[in-house]
DNA sequence: AGTGTTTATCGTCAGGAAGACGACTATGAT
DNA sequence: ATCATAGTCGTCTTCCTGACGATAAACACT
């Protein structure tokens, strides 16, 4: 049987991207703001359409690189190279979900290290790293007494999966280092984990957490590096992917 | 600016099911044969095409239904009405996992107790419930002699990936009662996680944790059954969905 | 030099959960 | 009556966590 076009109602696909980042005990996620309607001036996720060769994760990975200059690792990648985490997070259809035309849009979930400046285009006054609770808040005021407008189309739906799947990925698995850079201390991976949940752990349980778990962490050897205080044994992410037992988010 | 239909390319998008249920203490998935080219007659996950003013869960409820007959119940619906579980489980795009066009398919997980039988256009002879493990070994000899082929397009992989995650959410959550009728035992919910897991489980430590467990199970008042042996308390599915602390998997 | 501050790291202790199993109970089958 | 089968209750040991005391090694002051 031929392949018949009028079988089908056709689709436009996009991807979307949330991609978090921690910066200054924040969990901050990269907004861009749309140059044109619908939705024109207000922010957005980073976005696009996916070409007609191409793969939904080298389109994801395409975009992640046209906004932010990261370069996604495969997550067969064994080592951690200080590139991007990129994985699928999930698929968005509604009918409604874009008034011009039929679009569904599969929405990816980026991590990355503090490094990297937005950029979209080339302008950087159209790209910014904003604290979600920011991006997420309906109405209001945000921390520059600008009124907040909620994210364009199904954004902040899209948005408040991706932090809840990466609150929640960190718990079982050694994610959290991917927003730390190639060599990390204990105590800036457990920033990071605060961050993440917004709570405060015990340095000391968490050390031991970490460090008690095999594969997890690997000293570098080269040893010590200042934020403060006395000097912290550097790591990089070992092997190991998934932790077990779990790091256990604290109640309330 | 208007919308310029050329500015992106046309997709057609599908829903594929993963319907797992447990029979016979084995993990099984549904299965449908191909009527027509490409991969005609060989085993498929059921699916099709998402209508044009159609959300991507009511394309996957309305295939569910076509299928099977079970009407999926919303995540939000909170007790367990014998209707089947139904998530969005990941989006397959490769440019050529269709050799006919260009399409993307999101795969959706549906778990279900063990009752119905399968129908597919009315044809039982073209659907099949199968133990998971036979549908994705490549090449051998199923149980009844006959040369195994593998699923048609990309089906193997989305199914490998809705086992693992069937697998890995009964850990943390109370999903695998809707594996079981409303009302069941603590050995018949033992006996889906063993089935689903591939491990057998102590039975008083079983019984300990799930019992153990406030809101997870709620005792039915009425109360016995036989499934051979002493008579068992009947439970329905509580209110709790979260399992904090996990079920652990045993290792190895 | 001495003192305070900050962060890192090691140790101790009590409570909870899980794995391993023993024991007892209530059915149906022989 | 005896056995086989399942369900349910306990016990004990071990591991992990949360709470928290104590020490260590840097820097910023005075």
């Amino acid at each position: 049987m031929p392949y018949d076009p009028s079988a089908f109602p056709p689709f436009a696909v996009t991807v979307d991207l949330v991609v978090l980042t921690v910066r200054r005990h924040a969990l901050c996620a990269l907004a861009v703001r749309r140059g044109e309607a619908p939705f024109q001036g207000r922010w957005a996720l980073p976005g696009g359409f996916v070409r007609a060769d191409e793969d939904l994760t080298q389109a994801a990975a395409r975009e992640l690189a046209e906004e932010t200059g990261l370069h996604a690792h495969d997550p067969a990648t064994p080592a951690h190279d200080n590139g991007a985490h990129l994985e699928q997070l999930a698929t968005y259809g509604d009918p409604k979900r874009d008034p011009r035309m039929r679009v569904v849009s599969v929405a990816h979930l980026a991590l990355a290290p503090d490094l990297p400046a937005p950029r979209a285009g080339g302008d950087a006054s159209n790209a910014r790293w904003a604290p979600v609770e920011e991006l997420l808040q309906h109405g209001g005021y945000g921390r520059d007494g600008e009124p907040v407008a909620p994210l364009a189309f199904d954004h902040a739906q899209i948005l408040a999966d991706g932090v809840e799947r990466a609150r929640s990925k960190i718990e079982y698995s050694s994610l959290a280092t991917a927003f730390c850079p190639t060599e990390f201390t204990v105590g800036e991976l457990r920033r990071v984990y605060e961050a993440v949940w917004g709570v405060a752990l015990d340095p000391r349980n968490f050390h031991r957490k970490v460090t008690g778990t095999p594969g997890f962490l690997v000293p570098t050897g080269g040893t010590t590096t200042r934020q403060g205080g006395r000097p912290a044994q550097l790591f990089r992410a070992g092997g190991a992917t998934l932790l077990n037992p779990p790091m256990l988010r604290p109640e309330v």
